[in-house]
DNA sequence: TAGATTGTTAATCGATTAACAATC
DNA sequence: TAGATTGTTAATCGATTAACAATC
């Protein structure tokens, strides 16, 4: 199968944003929206937000905008979020709780219908109202429940023989949120959260502002 | 102040990848790594990793690589990840707790000095080994610390009222975990984190191999 | 009619990829 | 000498931005 090369990431992941923001919006009653708004909202160019929804293959009323419902409608499409797909989590530390106790997804098609753990003073509790099991009996329920997405919060270490085992029993998408490059099949889909990068580009912004600043006092400003 | 345009993003990212797969080999006493190397974990092309490296001003050895420690030293440099910064976290809810737990932020040049929350239940309590303080001591110890970095927690709705308290008290960087856009001062950088990004690329690279799918299906392969 | 906005086309800009000489 | 890799230059590709007619 052909490696897959996936175009216009960065507006794919302004999706969610808009979609936030309009959901919002739909709720107190905003019948129109204009890229205007959200472009104030985003802080970026309503050129950026045109081409944006541009993708969707929306259209909207010129003077006017979009209609809200429509313009949901249409991103929720895009994204394949139309219908909900359910996945399972694999590692209920910290973070994998964190993501149990997240209740957007809702809005983002995901419902997170099963959770595992390797450790016995977990399985069998609840974390967020959400049961958590053996992670013996992931291969059983995965195929009784017919899951597609698996979720990996374990430690590093674990995570490559976690997602051989997920793709073993028919996941098609991983979201891998361990620190470590998974090697999987051609035909699985990958995404890995690193939550350093964020921090890599926060560091080098001030790292930018400082010198900005340094060269403006330098200029007697 | 002009506004800041950072450019690299996508290189920036990828560094803290490539400096943690550099620290681990550097563990197993690996002296020299080449691109292709680098390349092969990432499951991307060595030129890439080489104009990634490129940046950071380094030079290597011609048929041989990178001495792993010099290349460690210079990403953090670019970086600006060589000598600490400390940073507050307001909100310790599950988000905030794992990122409290977190034991990796001491690589990325980053140390959670205080964390606050405005929960009576939670104010004195330790989470992994962190002693959780009031909110209300918030402008008191950031001052007293001289902390200039801020890491948002808090539930959407309270986000820009923190954002706000986080500036007057001196805060020139804030990394934003909350669901929502911070309007802020031009001399405050921040990095919004929006998890819901990553799931939206996962959607659509999963719907791109569906219909990759389907489409051999149909040419009979 | 005036102002706002869409949607498209063209221009610019930056990132990715290719190619290859120089070096170990 | 053969193979691997760096570092640079050029080519390609895609994303961002600008401009503007058409529409409400």
């Amino acid at each position: 199968m052909a490696v897959m090369k996936i175009q216009k990431t960065p507006s794919i992941r302004r999706m969610p944003t808009y979609l936030h923001k309009l959901v919002e919006m739909q709720m107190e009653g905003v019948p129109f929206v204009s890229t205007t708004q959200l472009a104030d909202y985003m802080n970026l160019e309503p050129i950026v937000v045109r081409k944006d929804i541009g993708i969707t293959g929306i259209s909207g009323q010129p003077g006017i905008g979009y209609k809200t419902d429509k313009l949901i409608a249409a991103i929720r499409r895009f994204l394949g979020w139309d219908s909900v797909i359910e996945a399972c989590l694999v590692g209920a530390g910290s973070l994998g709780s964190a993501l149990l106790g997240y209740d957007g997804f809702e809005n983002y098609g995901l419902k997170i219908s099963t959770a595992f753990d390797r450790d016995t003073a977990k399985i069998g509790s609840y974390i967020h109202g959400r049961e958590i099991f053996d992670y013996k009996q992931l291969p059983e329920l995965v195929a009784q429940l017919g899951l597609k997405l698996g979720i990996i919060c374990v430690p590093a270490p674990c995570a490559q023989a976690v997602a051989d085992q997920l793709t073993d029993c028919g996941i098609k998408a991983i979201w891998n949120f361990a620190n470590v490059s998974l090697k999987l099949p051609e035909d699985v889909v990958v995404q890995r959260e690193v939550i350093a990068g964020g921090l890599a580009l926060l560091s080098v912004k001030l790292g930018q502002q400082n010198s900005l600043i340094n060269a403006e006092e330098k200029n007697g400003n």
